[in-house]
DNA sequence: CATGAATGAGACTTCATTCAT
DNA sequence: AATGAATGAAGTCTCATTCAT
């Protein structure tokens, strides 16, 4: 294959119309690769549901994998611009974990639940056609809390003997979860609740480890040394 | 009115031959299953690596959607074996949740990540061709869990305050962002040393609050008061 | 629970271009169906008859199933067009069957004999695919008929005391018989000449019982009463 | 080809033991292809119903065609002998004929509607399975009217001026097509009745046309003429 | 003789994608 | 710029039939 010649792609069309026919399509895009999946959306219901030609769709985006990437791509955006606007950063990190939890549970639950399920179950499957750009969106997507715990770690109100990486996990796994079940069972919850809860759960493992837990366990061991010898 | 009486399908076979075939393409099934998922899968690629005609896949299952649900049963029904057989149940409660995780771990990692992703994806969309059993399988796969953290809980060793299905959230949850952390990064982990961090991480979470704290409290004011009239 | 909103099928196009595919599929579907009957006629013979992919056919049929009703449909409303256009309702009612009997007999012969076949087929066996709309499709066919019977019975021309289900049988029944033993046999027949032989046959059974004959009747045996006692 | 060097086929077995195995699948046989019609009925139904192997069937026919000719076959013969039988030869013509259409209703209700179905259909279309044989399966099948119809002609009790196909037309085509109404409807008929009116139909038209009337013509104008002479 | 087991051939159907207009 | 129209490629599934045991 002599890259050089590779066939010139049509370009897609340029212009304020155009960016609004680009909107549209992701909207419902949207929708639909969130209620259905990557593999069971079509192009064909992407395009009725906005009366346009199926072909049209092929105008803006060069297939229905490009088009599932910016679909995702926006969303994350969305996602990050929405916490790093009202972060309330002047708060503790507590409350600031507390309110990005909240704001992860809502824009998920709120129309995001099938779109989390598309990420999650695109990501994770060989032989994908979404691929390549994955690991970085996921990146992307975590970057705000990722800055959070830094943030904490150093003012010594997380712990710092446990990777990032991992704190991460042991605050979105959770959280992920929770989203299943919500998805699975269909059971609705109260979702202020739920992220209250769950970062009660969280945050004594996120923290630095008791200091004064670990002096009276000092405390008891020097004792029952002192009670052996007598 | 439906005059025309079901038409009978066709039996699978039975004899000892046939076992050996299903088991064949049982294991088969899984791998391709876990490696495509769901809707990537071909009934194609089953026969092929086996080296048998599409024919004979349908001559022992029914269609696709049904080996795929015998291929999860299955995969599920070795996870609950694998902890039921070998859990350390004169441990402690502790001992044995590390034990669960482990085995978990251990178990996706060697040859289920995919089955793990197939399962969460697909239990996860709507539309989706496999639908009507996959909660209740979803179910049983929890049950040693659950019941661990049950006799914990009888046991005070666990916190009687939170649902236990947020405590399995609080489980599961974790650990299967650990797993898909590595098959999207295709990062190796040490298994063990993951097992044991992400328990260590979740037991003061799991535990009874503070009622290690509580009792040395006590047992400080007490020797206070003794020291004080000494 | 069905969450899945049903998956929008692809509308057929609807242009004038359209119009034409949709014509000649009908015309090529109306061949194949009536020459090899439904589980015999193939939507890839149907295809390559009009040098077109298959996937064309499904772009303006539902399926194999709503192609060869509508192509029943079609051939239904030509019949009943052609006799509705010429029937020549001045003429005698005798003068109307003929016309009937004949325009039938022309139209299944020229183009008909399968079609004619295939519906008699499909619709007599249990299990059928096509199935559903059959019965009022049959009724639709047989209403010229049964109207010109109805007014023959009105204008006493046609008896009234059988059933007029049962006089329809009488003439469509042979007519049919015949029909097939042309199917069967492949001999050629002279239509006109059938036709009018057909209904010598069959206007004696469908008129008012002779009122001639029976007073003859009458008067016969008196009169051997008469001579008896003479 | 070389004919002569023709694969030589096996040999169905033979024995009282395999009388029976032909007997019972010849049973089951018909009435499998009675309900579904040739295309729709499965060799695996029939061997699931008789509780054997599918591989059993072919062993005693060569094929799913050679299994339903036969079937056919047997149901004619089974027809022809009862007629045969019970035929009273010293009656009437019209009441010998009134006996075959009610056997011949009989038959076909009782057990046979499908069969009936599966040898109108199958006997109509081309390119079918069932071919050859089929032409000669129809005429042994109309022998015994055939012949009544003869002897009627012979006494001059049925017009001669008429082919005896066209007579044979006459009988069944009424015949079926009631057959078929109930069939399709679904409806319950009174058969002896049916068959009662439907030779009271039919007689009128079988008859030496106006032979009666023509002499009763005569005999009044004989009459009028002594009349008027006495 | 009966059958367990396997399969070739082919059916219908779906869908992303292209291209001339 | 939009689309009507067409299709290649692929997928799931069915069934009569064969053959070694």
């Amino acid at each position: 294959m002599n890259l050089a010649s590779a066939v010139p792609q049509r370009r897609a069309p340029a212009g304020p119309k155009a960016e609004q026919r680009v909107r549209d399509i992701l909207r419902v895009g949207r929708e639909v690769f969130a209620e259905r999946g990557y593999e069971r959306a079509t192009t064909t219901e992407i395009a009725q549901r906005l009366s346009i030609s199926e072909a049209t769709v092929f105008t803006y985006f060069r297939g229905k994998r490009e088009l599932c990437m910016r679909v995702i791509q926006d969303w994350y955006d969305e996602i990050i611009a929405a916490i790093e606007a009202d972060l309330p950063r002047q708060a503790s990190v507590r409350e600031q974990l507390e309110f990005i939890v909240l704001t992860h549970l809502r824009l998920f639950l709120i129309q995001g639940t099938g779109l989390c399920a598309l990420v999650l179950s695109e990501g994770r499957t060989k032989g994908q056609d979404l691929g390549e750009g994955f690991v970085e969106l996921q990146r992307r997507y975590t970057v705000p809390l990722m800055e959070l715990l830094a943030r904490g770690q150093e003012a010594g109100e997380v712990r710092r003997d446990i990777p990032l990486r991992l704190l991460r996990s042991l605050v979105f796994g959770p959280m992920e979860h929770m989203l299943w079940e919500v998805v699975i069972t269909g059971r609705q919850i109260d979702v202020e609740a739920s992220a209250r809860d769950l970062v009660a759960l969280l945050w004594p493992a996120l923290q630095a480890p008791d200091q004064e837990l670990q002096r009276l366990r000092q405390l008891r061991a020097q004792l029952q040394l002192v009670l052996a010898q007598a």
